[in-house]
DNA sequence: GACCGGCGTTAAGACGGCGTCAAGATCGGC
DNA sequence: GCCGATCTTGACGCCGTCTTAACGCCGGTC
């Protein structure tokens, strides 16, 4: 979950961030003062800082610079004055955001989703491991042994929603439609193709797969933790 | 030079924009309706785009998603109306910033630097070296076995995005998007005949690439650690 | 024990993509 | 206005990929 630490001295909008914060699924952890707030950051390591600038022991910019001393997470600062000075030294200590009080939760809580979208380029893990198969899926590559493995773009695709819905088992039918199109559902032959193909490329056993594992009637998977081919009698799922 | 794109159908802002922008040194583009918008957007190639949602001719929400459909600039969006859910769409449709009007123009500036101070992740070293060749992408200067090589504008895009992106496999659309423009994207001709520009002026042998490495149906890669084209032998399909 | 359907495997032909070359169009400098 | 460099566009041959069909094997079913 994503965690949001909130450093204000006020109780009231402390307590409607707090609640607002967790009606949407936000861990929030809060703290009164500068010094504290710092310390919560080490602490907590929390994903956005929102960061009031009237506190009562230190200065606001001094708060920002202190945490970009060491983290880049995103800080939206919130203020209860409009003096433009302020705005633009907290933006030039380090700030990401700025919101002027009275604010409106929305808005808010979209300037929050604005920050979160910006620090997270990487939504899901990119890279996938096995015994000897890496997967990277943002670079779109395959190594086997530490060596590249060529595939082909169908072949890419069929693997890809397989690593993806990794452990999962993926229907004949969504997988024909995620690769060949929506129009296709029937198809079976293409699978069983290039099943083998992918099996050649990337398992030592093409006949007894470790990996890639067909789950005869309904689809395939994509197993990481893969055991050997397990002889009759020893199956326990 | 920094180049800012500002979308505005206000004269009088406009020229408020045009005059400030310029005293800071930024180099400043102008249009005044969404439509136009969006072709100084690919024929300029801005840094940041500054964005008054009122247009006349489009939705503000739609020129942000039509940029944000090639585009990662970095987009602050000016508004005169204080409807937060106008805000709120603004910023999910992939906006960066939201500005009121009035606004002060020390802030809009603070507000620039933060969006170019994030969008500027290059502290890494802008310096790529692999076996033979050097490419600078600061100084925008390539060298091979430490002899400068000529580019033409049009190489040199393309093998800077091909740089930014070393050891991923980049698609031919993104390649065709982000240097001819985002209306190009079927034209495959004009990969093939650049890559061969590059892949003569870069490459010992152009017709067994090391670096510049093609994969068949989807796109290109840079690759660092270009070992040698694998002779054929473990081929079987 | 015979039948049947699903799966793995292989092979062959059609198709499209890629590299290459070259000529025309366009732009900018002298 | 000329000339060079650069970009666009078209054509062509080759090779890899996709599609499709056929066959054997194994399981379950009757």
């Amino acid at each position: 979950m994503t965690r949001v630490l909130v450093i204000d001295d006020e109780q009231p909008i402390l307590r409607a961030l707090r609640i607002n914060l967790a009606a949407h699924k936000y861990e929030v952890s809060t703290a009164a003062d500068g010094a504290s707030g710092l310390a919560a950051m080490a602490r907590d390591r929390p994903d956005v800082l929102i960061l009031d600038l009237g506190l009562p022991d230190m200065d606001g910019t001094e708060v920002i610079k202190g945490v970009r001393g060491w983290s880049s997470v995103p800080i939206i600062v919130l203020s209860a004055w409009g003096q433009e000075s302020a705005k633009i030294a907290a933006l030039d200590a380090g700030a990401d955001d700025y919101v002027t009080k009275p604010f409106g939760m929305g808005e808010l809580l979209a300037r929050l989703r604005v920050a979160l979208r910006r620090a997270s380029p990487a939504p899901d893990e990119p890279v996938i491991t096995t015994g000897d198969i890496t997967v990277d899926l943002a670079a779109k590559r395959v190594l086997r042994a530490g060596a590249d493995v060529r595939l082909t773009p169908t072949e890419w695709q069929l693997l890809e929603v397989l690593v993806r819905n990794r452990e999962r088992l993926v229907t004949q039918r969504q997988l024909l439609q995620e690769v060949w199109g929506p129009e296709y559902g029937t198809e079976g032959n293409y699978l069983r193709v290039y099943m083998a193909h992918l099996r050649r490329k990337l398992e030592a056993d093409p006949s007894g797969p470790r990996y890639l594992r067909t789950e005869p009637g309904i689809g395939y998977r994509f197993t990481c933790a893969g055991s050997e081919v397990s002889p009759p009698g020893g199956r326990s799922s």
